[in-house]
Order: C-alpha cells, then structure tokens, then sequence
DNA sequence: ATCTAGATTTGACTTATTCAAAACAACTGG
DNA sequence: CCAGTTGTTTTGAATAAGTCAAATCTAGAT
C-alpha cells in the first residue's frame, strides 16, 4: 500500500509510536488537541477531548498527559498561579511570557540561537539539564 | 532615645514598617524564619513559627506572606511539582537551579551583571516585567 | 481612653492533582 | 484462532496546597 498522501492522523499516530506508546484513540485526541490549542491546561485538554470521544475520563487525560511528557512528546509549563499548561512544541529552546494580570501565556523565541547566556557561574554541583526563561 | 545599637529584630521591625505595614509578632517571627531558612515553603514557615510563637494560625502565615510578597519584602518562588517557597532575598536578580530528581533549589548568581540577555524578541505587545530563569 | 483600620483566628471550601484497584484492549506466542 | 501478558483506561476515592468569609482581636491614632 503506498504512503503517498497520509492523513494528519497518521503522522500523529506515528510520533506516538515513535515515543514509544501505544497509538490509541484518547492519545491521538489529546495531541490533535493539543496542536489546535498550544497552552491548554490539562481540563481543557480534557473538555476538547470529550467533544470527540464521549466517555473519556479526566484520569485518562492526566494519564495521557503524564505519558507523553515523560516520553518528551509535549513540554509541560508550570505558571505560577495557574495550573499546569501543555504544549507540543518541543525541542526549539522557546521561552514563555506570562502577563501579571489576565495570566496569558505565548511563546517567545529565544534572542540567540540555542540556548544561550544561560551558563550559570556557579551551579552548586549540579550538571545543568535545562534552563526555563519566564518573562512576566 | 538613641538608635546606635539596633538589635536584629529592631531592624526586621523597621523593614515592615517601611513596607508599610504593621511589625506584629507574626510577621517578625516569619521574617525572621525566613532570613534564617530562605526557600522555606508556606508549611515550613509555620512550622518555625510555631515554635516561637505556638498558636500562630496556618492562614495567617499565608495571611503574611502574601502581604510581604505584595510588598516586596520576600519573593515567591513557583518551582514545578512542589510548593511554593518564600526568600527574603529581593531586588538583586539572582535566579535558581533546581534538581531534578530531590527537589533541592538553590541560589545562581546572574552571569551578567543587571537583567541580562533577557530582552525577548518578540514581547507579544506586552510589557516585560521581570524575567525569572529557573536552571533544572 | 476610645476608636478604627488592619491583622489574626476559626472553620469551611475549592482546585488541581494523584493514587489504587478493577475492567478492558491489543499484541504475542502456542 | 485462543489464552496470556502487558499496557491503557475507567471508576472511585483521597490528598495537598491554597483560598474565602465571618468573627475576634490588636496596634496605633485621636
């Protein structure tokens, strides 16, 4: 069978086995979710799913949600106060910016190519494994 | 009267009060717990307090830490997957490493002297307040 | 000494998230 | 093609962290 024109769906499916995982209905609805709305907390995620599979269980989306992070398939954002937020943008060293008072967050592109000035002078003995820039 | 040897807690008292609040009990009690265990996390903070001061409310340390952040007098940390902690280092923009597997944060020096590399690209239309960087 | 604004206590409540056990589905080898 | 195993999802409950509101109390001003 040849693979000529693939539906959306498939590639997701694909970058879900890739990670890994099974490729099943929930997960497949939580990152077509997740690639639509970019920043969706995990009861939104769970809100959009249930439009298309009636019966989903919120556990599931959290369980979903868990998975794929692990797997690095999504990016998970904790703003301070608010809950935490999902993405599927990953691997591009992006940054966020949150404002104060609505609590919107985009994305910023980082000033310089990869990851930059952010070689802390002293790291306490610590290996550095990533570095989170949030603008407020 | 003179003022030539202020005791700690003298000074402590007129730092609230600069802030523009009442130096009650409490409030010295949670400052100076957190001058001597910054990253102290709300429960931690009560729990010293107790000590000094039994009857000493939980809300009412939250109660307090939330006028000192308003204030400017600590500042709040939202690290992922953990509580939020409180410092009384303010104003000289250091940022924070954080392990990740035990959880530990600690202080990093900015490589750069003020507010660094730290101007985003694209802000979005919004105006950039302050940049929190958080190393894992 | 009294009054008033702000601080604290008491107690309930909400939100976001996690845990555990049972049911279910999908691939595996026989 | 069927049974077993592994991983996924459901069901249901529980927890941690923080917030809200009303009543009481206290510090500082008049």
């Amino acid at each position: 069978m040849t693979q000529l024109d693939l539906p959306a769906s498939a590639t997701l499916a694909d970058s879900v086995r890739a990670a890994g995982l099974k490729d099943t209905s929930p997960r497949l609805a939580v990152l077509t979710m997740l690639q639509n709305a970019p920043h969706s907390s995990a009861e939104d995620v769970f809100a959009g799913v249930r439009n298309e599979l009636p019966g989903t269980s919120v556990q599931a989306v959290y369980g979903v949600l868990a998975a794929f992070t692990a797997a690095g398939l999504v990016r998970r954002i904790d703003p301070a106060n608010s809950p935490a937020l999902f993405e599927c943008r990953v691997g591009d060293n992006h940054h966020h910016i949150l404002c104060v008072s609505c609590g919107e967050l985009k994305d910023v592109d980082c000033v310089i190519g990869a990851a930059p000035c952010l070689a802390p002078s002293d790291t306490s003995g610590f290996t550095v494994y990533a570095a989170e820039v949030t603008f407020t």
